[in-house]
DNA sequence: CAAAATTATGAAAACGTTTTCGACTACCTG
DNA sequence: CAGGTAGTCGAAAACGTTTTCATAATTTTG
């Protein structure tokens, strides 16, 4: 365990000053060139390397963004954050990473614990407790520390910062357009996320597009809940009723709808036409029959987000500029699921 | 953009000295209670909140862990990250993430960029680049420099640390028993990850237990390779030779055997037999059928690094013990791709 | 009442940098 | 030779903490 060098030590035992290295090693003009080989060489030797912390508490900034995700196995974050820490590491930042496990008493501590000169700025995305208790006080006390934030996918509208979503409504209304298209009369909705904001655009997107064509909206086929145990207990019953679509808000929701309709003897796309929400990691090409999806550009976000985020932390007083709020427009990925009656 | 809270400015408009204000904080029995109360109180209104980049200089110290990860978008990986950052976070500990995207230069400019004091330790899974070239100087060079690192799953045995691994050969030695014990006597081989030091470990599992069982070797039903591309082209042939068992060395290469088999016309498990190394969000439970599994525990072996490494940030001078490899054992999910003949 | 003990506060150093400014030498110029 | 000018280098401040030690004021003690 060797003590890492530092300037001090390197002037001691050369017998010059810590300026003198520090100028040295920046290759100052001031420093002969004598003295800067030599103190270079002997840096080198020592394998110096300065300490970042003497730096940030210098410039007062870290180049570090704290990132807080909901839940990391979920694909669609997985993408999202290696976006984000794609764009960062070209751009020079590091990435603090936490996950909030869709607790609010989490999502709290971190933001705590982070902005105390540890990061920059921070992405995230909001978690589920917080949405559903509508509480969003924290994320703007952190903003009026000083400390910008960059919300994605789940976001509060009563925050002011920038934001960047996915058209979730319009997707929804496509897609839903699109299964209409194809001949579907009796298109099932399920959702497991009907507490996140996204889930209910959707569904809204939805419903807009059944009123636009004047299908009747039947409930009996319509699960709208934010638990799995609920989810598990009232699929079953969708498939009693004529069902020729379905449209899913959520990846495991689509992954669920396939299945059950293959167990229920469905076939699909024959019978049943299924379009889901899902990022491609779970569903799409690994499945037989592969699942037409709304591609949600999962890596895109991420970049887009640090993007701004860092625009904001490089930007000067004079230049600030308002906060915006980016759509990242989605895909319909038609595969193997759907098809015209 | 409000100005952060500082000792200093406290003191200054207080009219006391900053470390009376930073004794009042932290309730020193040196300062009067009346003047602790004024200055908390003052303190709270101005929600000041000690900045952590002064303490870490203090304290030669971040609580901070570096992480490195070949592909975040491995739910295995996925899985071993969350597993970490749970540990971390109730030791109070924060981490840093980087994606190598299985690029040795990119892992070399992360442990550059994050042992300046940015870390405490790393914990790391070594790149397909750094393997492949068995090239390892540069975490020597960052262990020599006093910087801790324990490595999980894909590791260097050459570089002396803590490791976290999996029993891969033992586990492959089992499936492939286990499968011999179903009935098969035609057992394939798919491993796309060749090249690294796990996929070696697998397939001299599998040749053990076909050894063991006097069963010869057919090169005809192996695949071993480490590009995509290469695993596509094979893939097709195997099946032109007798199979009655596929063994499986990656999640990919699971999901792959099966569809493959599927497409190919055969049944599963009743034709062919399926065992696959796999953390279960791919493969397991949502396809059809759903897959027997060689389970890593992925989670598990994230506590046991995070732990492991944390364990050696505190331990003192004196008590510093030797590097420790721990081994996980796997588990043997049995599903529906596997069956007695 | 003087000396000692207690109490409350402040000054300064330390962590590792960068940067501004001042100082010293040697040389050149008029 | 006085004065100016490069050319080198070092001292000190600053960033935000904590902590040790000194100082001042007050109280207790003999």
């Amino acid at each position: 365990m060797k003590a890492k060098a530092t300037l001090k030590q390197i002037a001691k035992e050369l017998n010059v000053s810590v300026s003198t290295v520090s100028k040295a090693l920046n290759d100052s003009p001031e420093i002969s060139e004598q003295t800067k080989v030599k103190i270079k060489e002997y840096a080198k030797l020592k394998n110096y390397k300065p300490n970042v912390i003497g730096l940030n508490l210098k410039n007062r900034k870290t180049k570090t963004i704290g990132v807080i995700i909901p839940n990391i196995l979920n694909s669609f974050f997985a993408k999202v954050f290696s976006g984000i820490e794609k764009v960062a590491d070209k751009k020079g930042y590091n990435v603090i990473t936490c996950i909030s496990n869709e607790s609010l008493e989490k999502e709290i501590h971190t933001l705590e614990m982070l902005s105390n000169g540890t990061i920059d700025g921070f992405i995230l995305s909001v978690s589920e407790e917080a949405q559903k208790l509508q509480d969003y006080s924290h994320f703007s006390a952190i903003i009026n520390d000083g400390t910008p934030i960059v919300m994605f996918d789940r976001i509060a509208d009563e925050v002011e910062c920038d934001k960047v979503v996915v058209d979730d409504f319009d997707s929804a209304l496509n897609s839903t357009q699109h299964l209409i298209d194809l001949g579907c009369k009796n298109i099932a909705l399920i959702s497991s996320v009907d507490n996140l904001s996204v889930g209910k655009l959707r569904a809204d997107g939805y419903l807009k597009a059944l009123k636009d064509n004047n299908i009747s909206v039947n409930d009996n086929i319509i699960i709208r809940t934010d638990s799995e145990e609920d989810m598990k207990s009232k699929i079953d019953g969708i498939f009693d009723h004529k069902i020729d679509g379905i449209f899913a808000l959520e990846e495991n929701d689509s992954v669920a709808a396939l299945r059950m309709s293959l167990k229920k003897g469905f076939k699909v796309p024959e019978d049943i036409s299924i379009i889901g929400f899902a990022d491609g990691i779970l569903a799409s090409r690994r499945l037989s029959p592969s699942l037409t999806t709304v591609s949600q550009h999962g890596i895109e976000i991420g970049e887009v987000a640090a993007k701004k985020l860092i625009e904001r932390l490089e930007e000067t007083e004079e230049e600030t500029s308002n906060y915006e709020t980016i759509v990242i427009k989605t895909k319909l990925k038609e595969r193997e699921s759907t098809r015209k009656k």
